[in-house]
DNA sequence: TTAATAACTGACCAAAGGGTTATTAAATAA
DNA sequence: TTATTTAATAACCCTTTGGTCAGTTATTAA
């Protein structure tokens, strides 16, 4: 409690850089969140991960939740709109505007961060209910959103088969994210995969598979 | 500290069911892992649901972890050479068995605890590799194994197209599977859903997908 | 009936970690 | 140069909880 000599020699301590320690802050965070979950990441490692101390986390962001949905924030709602232009964008066939936003999304998303959110949220929503809400409403749904608008456009269109849009979206995002959760999850355990293959077969697959022409013969 | 009466009428207190204990301390403990995670469940809350004080636990189990172990052996493994039967079993299109194996499969899971494995591995696969690494071994790669053969029969047949039968595998369970971790975690603050409609839906795509007809005519 | 055994309990301990606050020092104003 | 403000620190507090153990009671043996 007492101490008889300062020693402050360390010019890095001490710094004042009130701009950017939410943004180093978040992504140190965001690091340690996806390498070992919400609940088992410590304050204090973030700390020293983002450089500060942990008294300092304090000051930017009110508890351990609020930084997590800062990052949510930051990172991810503003991916969201990308999808949409794409969406508007797009001259040509439904089934062309899937394969391009998918392939799209998943280059944007694969080899970052964000590739970790859905893993991380699965496994946290029960215990941060309010997180798990938040994502929902402000992520998961307005992306469904603009993939069920293309694929009823390509069902007036009759380019596709009359379906639940709803469910059919569904589907045709469950492989990819079944992946990113696989890749922090059990990946390492199990045979390896080339990530674009799969994405690749996926749409051949489910394209083929929802394409009028391949169901009109049908009873 | 001192209790200088001893009261102590209740009758179900102090029972001795050494046969039943292990069993009953499982059946909670998934229970609660389920629901919360498993650094997020407490012991106490496991002696409490199984009926039993805490240290009861540590009678028979060494710890918290043996627990988790001993509710995913125990359940799950006994499962899997039903599948490998219904495959031998089969007179008829590979179609119709994909469907057959993958209905009576989720029929048999999507109700019960089973389907909370997949949340809860993925979850905690890592702070525990070495469950995921027995789980990985003993249960995934055996079920998959199982659907390749049917897969490749197909192909063999040439009821479906020629492709890679691992990774068409791995598409045709990612949305069961998705279901499933969805069930356990985000599913309480996303729109409902009927399952079984779903399931319908998927096979429909996929096997409409894959198969040979409808390939043929492209390029 | 009494003694020995073992299932079971619950008070206790120690470690961990989220969050607080008194203090220090850099930046800025006067 | 001096005073004031505020970014930043680190020691501290306090709750939670995994795990232990001395003691209590049902069961079985003698």
């Amino acid at each position: 409690m007492v101490n008889d000599i300062k020693i402050n020699q360390n010019a890095s301590k001490w710094q004042r850089r009130k701009e950017d320690r939410p943004e180093e802050i978040i992504l140190a965070a965001l690091d340690l969140f996806v390498e070992k979950g919400f609940s088992a990441t410590r304050m204090l490692d973030v700390a020293s991960l983002a450089g500060v101390s942990k008294g300092t986390l304090y000051l930017y962001f009110e508890n351990k939740e609020a930084i997590f949905k800062a990052a949510v924030e930051q990172l991810i709602v503003p991916k969201i709109g990308q999808l949409e232009a794409l969406r508007q964008a797009h001259q040509g066939s439904s089934a062309e505007l899937v394969e391009k936003m998918m392939l799209g999304w998943w280059q944007s998303v694969w080899h970052s961060r964000l590739s970790a959110i859905p893993k991380l949220l699965i496994s946290e929503a029960g215990n941060f209910p309010e997180l798990a809400a938040y994502f929902t409403k402000n992520v998961i749904q307005p992306v469904r959103q603009v993939f069920i608008q293309v694929i009823e456009q390509g069902i007036k269109e009759r380019e596709f088969c009359q379906q639940d849009s709803l469910t059919t979206v569904r589907l045709l995002m469950a492989p990819i994210i079944q992946a990113a959760v696989w890749k922090y999850s059990l990946k390492a355990f199990d045979v390896d995969q080339n990530p674009d293959e799969y994405i690749q077969q996926h749409l051949k697959i489910f394209l083929a598979g929802i394409q009028l022409k391949n169901h009109k013969d049908k009873k």
